[in-house]
DNA sequence: TTGCCCATCAACCCTTCGGTTGATTCGAGA
DNA sequence: TCTCGAATCAACCGAAGGGTTGATGGGCAA
């Protein structure tokens, strides 16, 4: 690889001035690479989206439109790719950002270089997910049998709100049997007997 | 006020790259202030307080030893004052910080400017709260009727670990009547209708 | 002293949850 | 093609949770 010879253009989403800040200085100290242009949030980055952007390093959690939801829009318009920085890596997290189509999963607490090697990698197609995300996702691929499906998952992901089976099955559009059925795979998954057990179990290995 | 003979001497815990960088570049802007270390966790921040600092800017959420207990030790033995500057005003934070010592408690998605003010008037010995955590207090004062009594929190925190109100009942040397009553008494100061709804307003505003 | 809150308990009743059995549809893969 | 898992649903029943009423005793403050 040679030096490029056109630096690699930065959109920066994140709702924190502070964390705005610590992003392009770092980045600025970095070769080949160029911010040139920040957002607060999802609708003002959508705005910024367009003219000649590498890169959109993106954060999840934001006032108004999401970084999930942003990330979704950006790639269905075909849009540049985008690489997620946020601090948790949660299953569900990490999965809905796959979902939305992002190329790069990366956590706040990330080494600079690491930062640094993950931007040239999305700017070139390449997906890139931190040691841990990759960790994360690897051993649900391994365990087929413990892992949660994903309509499981998202029953959780509702059940955790304090929803009754009635809830449930209207806001997944299921009956209530179909809901209790879930609930009985996934305790049997996760080795509880109740719901708020399960809520904590999946509380406790990320799964929400 | 004349310009500082001696610049204001801050130290920053933050267990993110990202963040700590963006503080330095931020402060670094400022007139008067001066970034003299750096660490990733509270017991690094314990090894570096001690000459010299006029101010500590401290995160909530780190590894290890965190921000709450870091502020602590620190105003335990005299150490300089403490500014908090997180993500989360949820009330148990707040209170956790003021518990521990703080002199400040700011967001981290605050404006420059109010950073530059709380890190002058936290070196002061000023106390300074950012306007969200100040309304979040007052509330807290003019509503004390909304707040649990200790024996409920004791059962809120077992109640969150999925036992059922027999289990309850058994660790908590009372009958499972009594158990109903505290929960019903529960249900009704945080506003909702099941136990684990309670659970999850309880984590919400970090009763627990 | 009186009133109030907290913590404790009982009895009753209804709703919801949890577990079981059995079934259908559909798509992926051997 | 056949199999298997995922997702869907129904019906049933016992257990647990949730709501109500009513009661007792201790501590604290007006």
């Amino acid at each position: 690889m040679t030096a490029p010879v056109q630096p690699i253009k930065v959109l920066l989403v994140d709702d924190h001035p502070v964390v705005r800040t610590g992003l392009r200085a770092l980045l600025e100290g970095f070769e080949g690479v160029e911010v040139v242009g920040e957002a607060a949030d999802g609708t003002e980055a959508l705005t910024k989206v367009h003219d000649g952007i590498d890169v959109v390093v993106m954060d999840i959690e934001m006032p108004g439109l999401d970084g999930i939801t942003t990330t979704e829009r950006i790639t269905a318009q075909n849009g540049p790719p985008v690489l997620i920085l946020t601090t948790y890596d949660t299953q569900s997290d990490v999965l809905a950002a796959v979902d939305a189509g992002a190329k790069g999963y990366l956590l706040k607490d990330a080494a600079p270089e690491k930062l640094r090697r993950a931007i040239l990698d999305t700017a070139a197609g390449k997906p890139t997910l931190s040691s841990e995300v990759a960790a994360l996702l690897m051993n649900r691929m391994q365990q087929p049998r413990l892992s949660l499906s994903t309509r499981e998952v998202e029953l959780l992901a509702q059940l955790a709100t304090g929803a009754t089976n009635k809830q449930l099955a209207k806001s997944l559009f299921i009956s209530e049997a179909t809901v209790k059925t879930h609930l009985v795979h996934i305790y049997q998954k996760l080795g509880v007997t109740n719901r708020t057990a399960a809520i904590n179990m999946a509380r406790e290995q990320r799964l929400i």
